[in-house]
DNA sequence: CATGCGATCCGCT
DNA sequence: GCGGATCGCATGC
């Protein structure tokens, strides 16, 4: 039984948020799938973040009240969803770099012109097409259970021990290892490599 | 007002 | 591996 995620499971920093959103699951209709991998962007002490020169008409939402979705469009071309975080309206999002499909797999499949189930979701424009999300969902509510887009936890964890590395295609703040993804999981927009140590 | 470039994907080489 | 597609914003003249 999946229950929709309240608001206050969003009022945490986007560092703190991004590791808990691992295995939740992202339902657009009867479109459903599995967060696998994941990267935190901060506020102005984030200088990768899209909200470290404040806000502006397209990265509004990072600033507006957590639970919420940040769809934004890059490379002229593609979409990038992200979950906003908290506490509060401090600006921050976990942007969503993998999926595993779920449900409604026939649509992301015909919305994406076929491929194989391991890559439908695979990348952060890829999992915008495959569940049919862009600008027009940006701002929209997670928490609502009415609303077009939700988050829920149909009682699957988060790993314990998520991969970590740093995060993929930006320029500044290169070092910091604030991606997650989900141990063993087949389907990561890129290889992440466990940590080297262990107990 | 012009320019540059970014949290990307795909097809061809 | 490389380049093309192509939008919105930030920056600098």
């Amino acid at each position: 039984m999946a229950l929709v995620l309240p608001l206050a499971f969003f009022e945490r920093p986007a560092l703190e948020l991004a590791p808990l959103l691992l295995n939740k699951v992202l339902a657009h209709g009867p479109r459903r799938a599995r967060i696998l991998e994941v990267e935190a962007y901060g506020g102005e002490d984030d200088p990768a973040s899209h909200a470290a020169r404040g806000p502006t008409p397209r990265n509004a939402s990072m600033f507006g009240p957590a639970g919420r979705l940040y769809v934004y469009r890059i490379y002229g071309l593609h979409h990038c969803a992200n979950v906003v975080s908290g506490p509060g309206a401090s600006p921050g999002a976990v942007l969503l770099r993998a999926l595993w499909p779920l449900a409604g797999v026939g649509a992301m499949r015909r919305a994406r012109g076929g491929g194989d189930e391991r890559v439908l979701c695979a990348g952060p424009g890829r999992l915008c097409v495959a569940l049919g999300l862009d600008r027009t969902h940006d701002g929209a509510d997670l928490t609502d259970p009415s609303g077009p887009v939700v988050l829920t936890d149909d009682g699957t964890s988060p790993p314990e021990r998520p991969l970590t590395g740093p995060r993929i295609g930006i320029t500044r703040a290169r070092d910091a290892p604030w991606r997650f993804a989900v141990p063993g999981a087949v389907g990561l927009s890129r290889p992440l490599a466990p940590l080297p140590s262990g107990p």
